[in-house]
DNA sequence: ATGCAGGCGCGCA
DNA sequence: TGCGCGCCTGCA
């Protein structure tokens, strides 16, 4: 492991606060200086943004711009995306200016897992809690910069937490879940490898569905934010709030099935579903 | 201080 | 098969 460093300069559709606090990722912590810093598999890393040009240094194996170049998805031509979703109606049109720096990232799958079924009937700041106490206690320790970070655990390193221990970290209910998911992962009868290659939305969300604790919703998550499955969409309490108030002008929240609003945005959205669903989220959280 | 937070699973019609 | 309720915990 090496500090490294790598810089982007005049990168457009990216805006570290519209990344980090849209809700889709629980690692990074905002510094004094308005950087953050984040750990992201086995790498901790420290971003700094001054308008278009971002900076990056890091402790990482493997060659930083790799890393950076696939975790911010930075291949993907989101002026274009934009554009296209824009174009379908002004709601979309202001989400998309009020978040446009918001960039979908790609997360390590099983860390994704266990991070979206934490996320169940829980509040954000708790969540980050959590999973931080969970990474001390059994990920692996790097030293950066004189401060101590931690690696989110694999499964192996997971399978050591007893129910009783994940119970004494704060998980609540959760702790049966995340048991019993680390053991069925460690034992393949969920194999991360063989379902992260499968390229069926359906096929990978019917697998999701199987584990405990994943839902719909939380299926819908892990697709979105670590297998780049843009044709989902996520339905929480936030998204049925503004689906209901923008396009079913259903102002008192009476309960609209998931499968009409998913019919909906697959409707208007089509395979964009997923990132539109982040724009007007972030939209309608920030606004309130 | 009671209700609630980015759901899920269970039990009951 | 579809719906309502309870659930750990921390925070306002």
């Amino acid at each position: 492991m090496q500090i490294q460093e790598y810089k982007l300069k005049n990168q457009k559709s990216f805006y570290l606060k519209h990344i980090f606090e849209c809700g889709q990722c629980f690692r990074w912590n905002l510094q004094a200086d308005g950087s953050y810093i984040g750990v992201i598999k086995n790498a901790v890393i420290h971003v700094k943004q001054e308008k278009q040009e971002i900076f990056f240094r890091a402790k990482c194996e493997g060659k930083l711009q790799t890393i950076i170049t696939d975790y911010f998805d930075l291949e993907r031509d989101y002026d274009n995306l934009k554009n296209t979703l824009a174009s379908i109606d002004n709601f979309m049109k202001n989400s998309i200016e009020f978040g446009e720096g918001i960039r979908i990232l790609h997360q390590d799958f099983w860390e994704c897992i266990i991070s979206f079924i934490i996320s169940a009937n829980n509040n954000i700041p708790r969540i980050k809690k959590i999973i931080e106490r969970i990474s001390k206690e059994y990920g692996n320790k790097i030293e950066f910069d004189g401060n101590d970070y931690y690696t989110f655990p694999t499964p192996e390193q997971l399978s050591k937490a007893s129910v009783e221990n994940l119970r004494n970290l704060g998980l609540g209910f959760r702790d049966k879940r995340i048991f019993e998911v680390t053991k069925k992962v460690l034992e393949k009868q969920f194999d991360l490898e063989q379902i992260q290659k499968l390229n069926d939305t359906e096929e990978i969300c019917n697998q999701l569905l199987k584990l405990d604790g994943v839902g719909p919703k939380v299926a819908d998550c892990i697709m979105l934010f670590s297998l780049q499955k843009f044709d989902v969409f996520p339905i929480d309490v936030w998204v049925r709030r503004v689906m209901n108030e923008l396009y079913i002008h259903n102002e008192k929240e009476e309960k609209v099935s998931r499968e009409v609003l998913k019919e909906l945005a697959q409707k208007k959205f089509k395979n964009m579903a997923g990132i539109a669903q982040q724009y007007l989220f972030y939209w309608r959280r920030e606004v309130s």
